[in-house]
DNA sequence: TTGGAATGTCAACAAGACTGACGTAAACTC
DNA sequence: GAGTTTACGTCAGTCTTGTTGACATTCCAA
């Protein structure tokens, strides 16, 4: 379990934080901060004919360039036909860009394009703003906390999928 | 990164939680940590015709019960009929109860009725037990980090409604 | 008492997720 | 080389959940 603490925890003098209305307390955190996650990148995609979907794609096709249609899908957790939709849009609109691989010619490997990564900038600086503010006004060391405590969050294997991404371009 | 070192954090050697690499994991983190966060409850929704928006709806009316359908309104950030439509399909299964207001008669109180709170029970308890197995994994210090960034996410708005539920109820 | 504001409802529509079926091409395997 | 599997794209249909617009009821204040 944690730190150090082990003998308190025994004891039973600090499980406040795991009291009913203290876990309740941060579902409801979840909720409300997740809001204000998406929601400056969701001003910007509604100015344009996309929404989240696209945006998450964007963000991860930049985040390991060239990966494959496959990888993305395990990545997002959605139908492949949902993400064709979103995917075609992309292509269509210049932003991302599908080529056949040279190993196996089935797989399609995915980059942005120029505009593409415009938008992935406009998108990701709004996002880290936000993300920026609050780790300041929290301080290192909440955001250590805040980290442990998403990653124990995860299911195993969004967890390795996050892990794998982390070291990757770490 | 953090752990106690704040006087390392005030020369400014420990910025690296605030780098654009670090304010991305976070990012990351908060995608793949709020997949876990709503995968067992969508299970249980799943079962029957349900989806999030109705457990959203269930949780916050058992969370301030009495309620007005405006009230709900802001806390979820949707439009009245995108709203009504989850209250209809609620009240008509019976899961909850809506009374005309006393002193206004304009306004409609909701309630949970108790097949209304089984559900509320079923659902509550499944997020509760991952968010315990992960407030416990991560232990007390790293919890208080979690809720001090989350809150600091949040749009001030949002802030205030999630303090004086938390205040409410606490 | 009448007109505006607030609360809530109904109808129609769009985005984005899902399932299921099908087609194509390339890779693998026996 | 034939058959199977894998990777990808697409069509059709459904469901949830969000949107706007029109409407009824109630309250309040001029």
């Amino acid at each position: 379990m944690a730190d150090g603490r082990i003998a308190q925890v025994q004891k039973g003098e600090d499980l406040l934080f795991l009291t009913d209305e203290q876990l309740r307390q941060g579902i409801e955190a979840m909720f409300f901060a997740y809001r204000g996650f998406t929601a400056d990148p969701d001003r910007i995609l509604g100015e344009m004919a996309y929404g989240r979907a696209h945006h998450r794609a964007i963000h991860f096709i930049n985040r390991a360039p060239g990966t494959t249609v496959n990888n993305l899908l395990t990545i997002l957790g959605v139908t492949k036909q949902s993400l064709n939709r979103v995917l075609r849009t992309l292509i269509a609109d210049g932003l991302v860009e599908s080529c056949v691989g040279t190993a196996d010619k089935r797989e399609r490997h995915l980059y942005l394009t120029d505009t593409g990564h415009e938008l992935e900038a406009r998108l990701s600086d709004a996002q880290r703003a936000r993300m920026r503010a609050a780790y300041r006004e929290a301080g290192p060391e909440a955001v250590a906390g805040f980290r442990k405590v998403l990653e124990a969050m995860m299911d195993p294997d969004m967890r390795r999928c996050y892990l794998r991404l982390r070291d990757s371009a770490g």
